[in-house]
DNA sequence: ATGAAAGCGCTAACAG
DNA sequence: CTGTTAGCGCTTTCAT
């Protein structure tokens, strides 16, 4: 039913040979000029749409490729959702554009589907480490984010989360803030990582010891609630708080609202990744830009070349992230 | 590199003809019971994996479907991310069982993509009756709640959202309250139209004037609390509110901690859909379970039937909902 | 009971 | 420059 015309359509529509017609389309071979717009547009005309299975077939090539977002599961944890959304809607696109189509696989999908559905290799978004389609080493895989202590030689985008953290930590001491504290889960994700790492770091490097908060079990802002709480009865008391996601700052300002501590005024707040919730409450939130549209398409991209064999000149990408200053770190008191 | 071992491999092994080996996988011919058991042996020993693509090709079959999220754009509007999840992994898993993969169409995708990459049909989630997957006659759309204002003649799966909101009305009337609120977006999606339907006639019914408050933009906590604060000066004041999001019933919560209101004496609050959200609030908020894997099982069944010409005996699939009682909405004062 | 052969839509040698 | 041919992996008549 969706498809109809064929290259054999076209051949005896324009009447020339199915090669012509392939040529003509693919810009290969020598043809001249008249014949491949002649052949283009019966093409056109008859609404022709090349089958990319067919071509993948001849080609031994593959024409999908999964996707697979670290840490979700049937019971799904609740991560920052425009920025999966940003991601795999932009992923999705350049690889259509590519002429891939960007298959789901869900936390418990078999690797074996991998080669029934000829996918010629996988994104994982954010892994944990555990995903299936991490263990799959007939076909590329790009990691979004790092596999948490994963081998070296892996394909990845991502940001330089270790640099983000620096910029936020650096940005609160700009705002007159010198105490900052570090609100996070347990998620094993690489970011996490990062963030612990850099913030661990800064603070030893100006002798100050750091103030980790960590969230267990589901990262809602009820959740992240008490965790502030705790952070903010430390003495010194913290004068700022960097979160993990992006709904820990939606609780952390929930948090200072009920004990009566004024942001920025008492407390300065930024997040790791921006989001419209950010944008709308009281007051607004300051965040980092993660890009996520572009970590999609460059995931997707570098994905395919792989596929491909091209062999890409970079098998890691860094993805700029820019600090988006909002009222919560405003000069403080 | 991912497809290794084909049915060749197998029939040279085995001794057999490739047509044996077609037969004996699946289950065609009269094949003698020893012969397919060892061609079946054979085949696991060696790891293969039928290609979906080839066999596609020869059937002139399809193997791969596209999902669409109604409304989403570019720059997401933040609607239940717990909902979509939860509906698309199972819609996924389903799809993969049947052999097809479930390819994500961003909002701007073009309809003739399907036909490059063999999508035999889309399902397309919470239409506004704009998404270009739709308007497609080629290939068969299922959607996930009807098109607004659609013909009849569509094929969908979908809750009951009259006889949710009712079941949602009467309870609130069982826990003592007689004046419920609705709260909802400016979205053109069924449920809404459901549930403002439903709502507007249990008021006529009772004499009531029905109180709606609408967020106009994005829906999120922070732009619920204002809505829920003119909802709330009404005369009479409303003793309930019934929202269309859960993240609007997290705002309700805080716009009424804010206010010094008190759920659930006060005011009772109960969501359309639920999420890990509404469990960990103070307090938990009651829900309906939507049952959103059921939806996306029920989705990528009836479109596969469809798109394999089955002519399902329905093609409109009702799933049930059930009210999850939780604090929110204890008896009130 | 089993296999040879054709063909799905397309591309890539290789001839002409 | 253009067409013929073979073949990608699989299923399916149709012979044997």
């Amino acid at each position: 039913l969706v498809k109809r015309v064929s290259i054999h359509d076209i051949a005896r529509e324009a009447d020339v040979s199915i090669t012509t017609v392939s040529h003509a389309l693919n810009g290969k071979g020598r043809i001249p000029r008249a014949t491949r717009e002649r052949v283009r547009g019966v093409a056109e005309r008859l609404g022709y749409r090349a089958n990319f299975q067919a071509r993948g077939l001849a080609l031994g090539q593959y024409t999908t490729l999964a996707v697979q977002v670290g840490g979700l599961q049937a019971e799904a944890l609740v991560p920052d959702f425009q920025y999966f959304v940003e991601l795999l809607n932009a992923a999705s696109e350049t690889a259509l554009e590519l002429g891939f189509g960007l298959v789901l696989a869900p936390a418990g999908t078999d690797a074996g589907v991998l080669k029934n559905l000829a996918m010629g290799g996988a994104i994982v978004v954010d892994p944990t480490g555990e995903e299936a389609l991490l263990r799959q080493d007939d076909a590329p895989v790009v990691t979004t984010g790092r596999v948490p202590g994963g081998s070296a030689d892996g394909a990845w985008v991502d940001n330089d989360h270790r640099e983000g953290t620096r910029r936020v930590l650096d940005h609160f001491v700009q705002t007159g803030r010198s105490r900052p504290a570090l609100l996070t889960t347990s998620a094993r994700q690489s970011y996490v990582d990062d963030a612990v790492a850099e913030y661990t770091r800064w603070c030893r490097e100006r002798d100050l010891e750091p103030i980790v908060g960590r969230i267990t079990g589901n990262p809602t802002e009820a959740a992240a609630a008490p965790v502030v709480g705790e952070l903010l009865s430390r003495r010194p008391r913290p004068d700022a708080i960097y979160t993990t996601l992006d709904r820990m700052a939606l609780g952390a300002i929930l948090a200072c609202r009920d004990r009566g501590i004024a942001v920025p005024e008492d407390l300065g707040i930024a997040a790791i990744t921006d989001s419209l919730a950010l944008r709308s409450t009281t007051p607004p939130v300051t965040a980092l830009n993660l890009n996520a549209p572009e970590i999609g398409r460059r995931a997707a991209e570098l994905l395919v070349a792989l596929v491909r064999g091209d062999d890409p000149a970079t098998a890691r990408v860094v993805v700029p992230a820019n600090l988006v200053v909002r009222e919560s770190t405003s000069a403080g008191s």
